[in-house]
DNA sequence: GCTTGACTTGGAGTGGGCTCCAATGCTTAC
DNA sequence: GTAAGCATTGGAGCCCACTCCAAGTCAAGC
C-alpha cells in the first residue's frame, strides 16, 4: 500500500506519516526496490496504533520511546509497560479535568438558553452569567 | 492580590497571566494607582475560568473570541452560546477518543501483565505483543 | 536615601508537532 | 520516450501557547 492510500485511509498527511516514520514513531515501513514506501499489515497496524493514541493526546516523546523499546525486543517488557501506566495516568486526570469542564459547559449553555428564553418572551434586560 | 499570590493560588506563572490578559483572554485586570495588577474578585474568578476551559484543552483563541463577546455585553449572549456549544461539540469529541484509548492502553497493559507473570514463574519466551 | 526584590512593558525565543519546499527520482499512459 | 503525476530526501518554516529577557519602575525595610 503506497503513503498516497495509507494517508487517505487514516487520515493523516503523507508529510505527517514519514515525519512519524523519520523520528521513530512508526518502524521503518517496507520498501520497494527503488525506495518507495509500500506499507504491509504490520506498518498499517503501527500506523494505526499511532492514530489512536496520538489522537487521545498521548505525547510523541512517549510513543517513541515505546516503540524504541519495542524493537529492541526482549528484556523490555518491564520498561514498555511502565510507559504505558505512566501515559495511563496522564490520560485519566485529563479525562477527570475534561469531564468537570464539560459539566460546567453543561452549565453555562442551560443558563444562555435560559436567558435566552426569556428574552424570545420579551422579558430581556436579565444580566448575562459573567465567568459562571 | 497581587499577580504573585494569584500565580501561586492558581498554579499559572506570572509570565502566563500577564499573556492572558495581553491576549485577551482575561478582561483588563484592576490596577493600582502605580500600575501594578491588583486582582479583585472578578479578576480571580476570570482567572479560575480560564484555568479551568484551558486545562481541559479548549482553544485559547475560543476563549478569547468568547470573553471579547462578553466585554461587548448585550446582544451577545447567542453568539457567546454557540461558542460553548462548539466548544462543547470539541471535548466530547475528545473525550470519546479518549475513553477508546483509555481502554486501549488497559488492554495492552493487562497484556503485559500476563507476559511479566508468566515470565516471572520461570515460564519466558512468550512473544511479545505488537501493536496490540 | 538606598538596597532588595517584586512589578511593569514590548518583544524575542522555545518546544511540540507537524507542514511545506526544492530538487530529484520512479511509474504509467499515451 | 516523454509528460504527468506520483514518490523520495533533508531541511526550513509555521502555529500554538507559552516562556524568557532587558530595561526600567515601584514598594518596603533598614
Amino acid at each position: 500500500m503506497k503513503i498516497a492510500e495509507v494517508s487517505q485511509k487514516f487520515d493523516i498527511s503523507a508529510d505527517t506519516l514519514r515525519y512519524y516514520e523519520r523520528v521513530g514513531l512508526i518502524p521503518p515501513v517496507h520498501r520497494t526496490e527503488s525506495g518507495i514506501r509500500d506499507y504491509d499489515d504490520s506498518d498499517l497496524g503501527w500506523v494505526e496504533f499511532i492514530k489512536c493514541f496520538r489522537s487521545a493526546g498521548v505525547q510523541v516523546e512517549a510513543l517513541i520511546e515505546y516503540v524504541a523499546l519495542y524493537r529492541q525486543g526482549e528484556g523490555t517488557e518491564e520498561a514498555r509497560r511502565s510507559i504505558l501506566v505512566e501515559q495511563r495516568e496522564h490520560l485519566v486526570e485529563r479525562m477527570e479535568q475534561e469531564k468537570a469542564t464539560l459539566k460546567r459547559l453543561d452549565y453555562k449553555i442551560a443558563n444562555y438558553d435560559k436567558l435566552l428564553d426569556v428574552e424570545e418572551l420579551g422579558n430581556g434586560g436579565a444580566k448575562g452569567c459573567c465567568s459562571d
